[in-house]
DNA sequence: GGCGCCATGTAAACCGTTACATGATTCA
DNA sequence: TGAATCATGTAACGGTTTACATGGCGCC
C-alpha cells in the first residue's frame, strides 16, 4: 500500500510515464530502494482502474508509446487521506522520508503537523532506548552486553540527530513568514 | 534469508525458545520491526531441518512444551559465513544494526571491518546527497523544491551522525587493548 | 463470561523482486 | 556481433503478515 501512495504523490507533483517515474526513483536510491516495473506497472493499473489517476497514451515515434499519468481529483482527495492518518512508527524513517517527499502536497500546518509526529515517535524511541541500555550496563555478568550496547549506542546516536533536525526545522517554520 | 540468520545469531548468543524470541525481539521493536510467528516458527523448523540447530522439547505443566533450540555447530559456521559477507548497501541501517547486535560473534578485527564497511557506504551515500541537493538548490524554477530539499536534508543530517559515531567507535576499538 | 497469557503451528493473502518477452535503434 | 536505451508488460517465486486453530489457567 505504501507505494501506491508514494508513486500517486509523485503524479500530484507532475505527470509522468512509470519509465519516467523509475528513473527519477533511480536518483534518489539512497532512501527507498528503486522499486521495480514489476511492482510499479501494476500499482499503476490499479490507480488506474481505481480512477485516481488518468492515462495519456503519446506515441513515440519507432519506439512503444508512453503512457503519461495524471492525477485526477479523486486521486488527490485520497493522497490527502492517506497523508493525514498517521504513519506507522515502526515502518519507521523510510516512510517519514516518503512523507517528506511528498511535503509539495502538505499546508505549512499539515507539514508542521508531520514533524511533530515524527518527533514524539523518535522521542518515545530515544526514551526506551536509554531505559533499556540503563539495564544492559548493569547486568554485568552478560556475556553479550557489548552488542546489545553497540546497537543501543547507534539508535542513540541517531535518534539524537533526528530530534535535533526536527526541533531545528520546527523551529524554522513556526518563525518563518508564510512563503 | 536476513530473518533466518539474524535468529541463528540470537541462538548463538543462548538457546532459546520461538516464543522467547519473540518476547526478545519486541523488546527492541525500535530498529528491526518484530517478525511474527508466521515467519519465525517456519525458520526455526528450517533451521533444524538443516541441522544448524537441534531441538530440546520441554515440558511446561499444563502449557503446551516449549522447544528449547540450540546452535550446532554447523550452526557457527553457517552464522560466521554469512556474517564475513559483505551486507547490502540498500538494506542499509536495518541490516547493519542486525550484525551490530550479533557482534559478539566477531573477532575484534571482523567487528572493525563490519563498521568500516558501512562507514564507506554512508559516506558514499552522503556525497551521493550532497551533489544532488546542490543541484536541487539551483534549480531554483522547480515548484517541488522544497520537498526534495527537506528529504535530503533530513538524510544528511542522519548520515553525519552516523559518521561521528563509527568514526568514534573505530578509534576506541583502535586504541583500546583487547578485552 | 470474556479477555489475556502461555506456546505452538498452518494456510491464505499481500506485496515485492527476478526473470522473462517484445522490438526497433544506437554505440563499440 | 553484442550490449544498452527506450518502454511496456506478465508470470513465477519468496518472504512476511494476517488470521485462524488448539487448550488450559488466572484475572476482574
Amino acid at each position: 500500500m505504501t507505494l501506491r501512495y508514494f508513486a500517486l504523490g509523485l503524479l500530484a507533483q507532475q505527470p509522468m510515464s512509470g519509465y519516467d517515474m523509475k528513473q527519477f526513483l533511480e536518483n534518489l536510491d539512497w532512501l527507498i530502494s528503486t522499486p521495480s516495473f514489476g511492482s510499479l506497472y501494476p500499482n499503476l493499473h490499479a490507480l488506474l482502474k481505481d480512477e485516481l489517476v488518468t492515462v495519456n497514451v503519446m506515441r513515440n515515434g519507432d519506439n512503444p508509446p508512453r503512457k503519461v499519468y495524471s492525477i485526477t481529483d479523486a486521486g488527490h482527495e485520497a493522497l490527502q487521506d492517506w497523508i493525514n492518518e498517521p504513519f506507522d512508527p515502526d515502518a519507521s524513517l523510510r516512510g517519514f522520508l516518503m512523507r517528506l517527499m511528498l511535503a509539495n502536497n502538505l499546508s505549512r500546518a499539515d507539514l508542521i503537523d508531520c514533524l511533530q509526529q515524527r518527533r514524539s515517535q523518535v522521542a518515545a524511541h530515544q526514551l526506551q532506548l536509554k531505559e533499556e541500555k540503563f539495564s544492559i550496563d548493569n547486568e554485568e555478568d552478560d556475556s553479550s552486553a557489548l552488542s546489545k550496547s553497540l546497537a543501543h549506542e547507534y539508535g542513540l546516536a541517531v535518534a539524537k540527530a533526528e530530534l535535533a533536525w526536527l526541533d531545528r526545522k520546527l523551529q524554522e517554520l513556526s518563525s518563518t513568514t508564510r512563503h
